[in-house]
RNA sequence: GCGCCCGUAGCUCAGUGGAUAGAGCGCGCGCCUCCGGAGCGCGAGGUCGCAGGUUCGAAUCCUGCCGGGCGCGCCA
């Protein structure tokens, strides 16, 4: 099925080459602001500059020659200094959102090319507890993996878990010292932490150890690796449940740790020596960066074998590209990560290119922007730590119950907690995720857990009342037929747009542009709603179309915020 | 020193070449005998950081400055 605007687009190009013999222009179509138009096509000024003729005479030329695209459009008019407006046909609209209406992808058309797209992405930390730091890159790849999804490519979800280090180390030295073989729960794997931390900061004898017992675990010592295990276990369990509460996709099989690079880190630096691509430098293994200096103007470097031998974290990343070409065949790879690791990732892709790696494959880095206090200084709480995941969830759910409550005092208590979840949940991603990712983010609980506005649960309330009119009308709706108002033709254009901003999102992987198509699809509907009755429609005709319109929007709704990982509860 | 991101209404933010720059919050006024008021309407509120440039047309592209955040060899 092809989206009208499409239809309009190709349409345009196909009249233009009639009328100036010039092919492929793209009509420059924008949404029009003029009211009782649609659509505005800003071709003709670029063109009669060209030409060296007047843009309104192009215009009328082009305009002709279109006529009425096919009964695409109603009206074209130029105006201004050259715009060409245009409206569509009712009955264009009504005939696609019936299609829609009847299609489960919702006249969506799939990737024209489907790839294989790795997404990196959330990557907390084993042994420690999931902070609002981490909530960004989870919340933001989870979206985009969705999205993706939709779209038809293949997505491997890659959660690169912070599962290798020195840390470790310290922690299975500790645990040896100490006896411990097992930990029962993750406040357990805490108090373990701090323990281990404190002896590591002030006891060299301790710390030595803790280096060596890294090297034992890099070589696979059954006793260390049956310890180390025993942290990740527990570690996952803690993240698991987080991820549950939260809603994300990822699960046990997504992880794919730094551990799991391990043996190929050896083979992976070997390759870049052979290849020229990586130099000895003090000691160490680097890759020289030629868009990068240091503070005293020599080139910046990737470190990719230190100078005892350890790796850095360069070398895996470069072998999970490695890996994600050659064993997955990714012809995509997306990076989430915060802002502040640019210049990793640029220098990684770079070494990687330089290795031939990554010939004809997309390496991306979506980088999102830092989490401020509202001092304008990084975010932390007043005692210096961050504030826990957990302790951001239960806040938001709490905040939620309160006016779940208040408004749906008839409902159940369970489905009320229910609700409550959905709505509290809910706020706390769509906040994350409506404002451009790469600005930093000044950390607020009142916003984050806003409840009015341009929030979340705005976006639920109007999805839920658009899909409970259906059900309180008693039939199902499946033709739009009668458009009349400039309210329904208006909201017809804007869901015909979906597939388009999905298009945008798996483009740009910035999900707040459908944020901000939901946004306005709701308002739209609330428009739509108060201006046209549809129980009290004037013919049975007209109410079948709206009611039809009633479930589209509300199908719409409840897929695009799927997309962004919110759940659309029954009622609310 | 080199590099990246950001600067739009009191606050939080949309808007990456098109006509009078838009929301939300907050503020003022109005709307439930009328399909769900977690809603809707109206209003006040802006030198789009500054200065040049490109263009028929610039918040948007280019250059320079100012302000904020961040990164630059053995942490990830």
């Amino acid at each position: 099925m092809i989206a009208p605007t499409h239809a309009l687009r190709a349409a345009l190009t196909a009249a233009i080459e009639r009328a100036l013999g010039e092919p492929e222009v793209d009509p420059l179509l924008v949404p029009s602001r003029q009211p009782g138009a649609d659509l505005q096509a800003n071709f003709a000024m670029k063109l009669a500059k060209q030409r060296g003729e007047a843009p309104r005479a192009v215009a009328e030329r082009v305009a002709t020659e279109l006529g009425d695209a096919d009964g695409l459009l109603a009206k074209t008019e130029v105006s201004g200094p050259g715009f060409l407006n245009l409206t569509f046909a009712p009955g264009a609209l009504a005939e696609w959102a019936t299609a829609a209406l009847a299609d489960e992808r919702l006249g969506v058309a799939p990737a024209a090319m489907p790839q294989t797209v790795v997404v990196d992405y959330s990557a907390p930390n084993v042994a420690k507890e999931m902070h609002v730091g981490h909530l960004r890159s989870t919340v933001i790849g989870d979206a985009l993996v969705r999205t993706l999804e939709f779209e038809g490519h293949t997505v491997v979800r890659a959660n690169h878990l912070g599962d290798w280090g020195t840390q470790f180390g310290m922690l299975t030295q500790h645990m040896l010292d100490s006896g411990i073989e097992h930990l029962p729960d993750f406040a357990a794997l805490g108090e373990l932490y701090r323990a281990a931390k404190a002896r590591f900061d002030a006891d060299p004898a301790f710390t030595e150890a803790a280096r060596s017992r890294v090297v034992a675990l890099q070589a696979g010592d059954p006793g260390t690796l049956a310890l180390w295990r025993d942290l990740v276990t527990v570690s996952l369990e803690h993240i698991n449940a987080i991820y549950r509460r939260l809603d994300v996709t990822l699960t046990d099989e997504h992880v794919v740790g730094e551990s799991f690079y391990n043996p190929l880190l050896a083979p992976t630096v070997d390759a870049l020596l052979e290849a020229a691509v990586a130099t000895e430098s003090r000691g160490a293994v680097v890759v020289a960066s030629t868009r990068f200096t240091n503070q005293d103007g020599t080139p910046a470097v990737l470190i990719i074998r230190k100078s005892d031998g350890g790796y850095g974290y360069g070398v895996t990343d470069l072998a999970a590209i490695d890996y994600r070409v050659r064993e997955l065949d990714a012809h995509r790879m997306i990076y989430v990560t915060d802002a502040r690791q640019a210049q990793h990732f640029a220098m990684v892709f770079d070494a990687a290119a330089k290795a031939g790696w990554t010939d004809g494959r997309q390496v991306e880095h979506v980088p999102f922007g830092a989490m401020l206090g509202d001092d304008g200084r990084p975010f932390k709480t007043r005692s210096g730590g961050t504030v826990a995941l957990t302790d951001l969830l239960d806040s938001a759910i709490e905040r939620a119950q309160v006016i779940v409550d208040e408004k749906n005092p008839d409902v159940p208590a369970g489905e009320r907690a229910e609700i409550a979840r959905a709505v509290g949940i809910g706020a706390v991603k769509y906040a994350d995720l409506s404002t451009s990712r790469q600005r930093d983010l000044i950390f607020s609980f009142d916003r984050m857990l806003a409840l009015d506005g341009n929030t979340a649960p705005y976006l639920l309330y109007a999805a839920v009342r658009a899909g409970s009119i259906a059900t309180r009308a008693g039939e199902t709706a499946t033709t739009v037929s009668v458009v009349t108002e400039p309210v329904e033709q208006a909201l017809l254009l804007k869901l015909a747009a979906f597939g388009d901003v999905l298009d945008e999102v798996a483009a740009t992987l910035e999900p707040h542009r459908l944020c901000t198509y939901l946004y306005e699809l709701a308002g739209q509907y609330t428009s739509f709603y108060e201006a046209c009755p549809v129980l009290k429609a004037d013919t049975p005709e007209q109410r079948r179309s709206r009611l039809a319109m009633c479930t589209l929007t509300a199908e719409t709704l409840k897929t695009g915020l799927g997309l962004l990982g919110i759940t659309v509860p029954a009622r609310m």
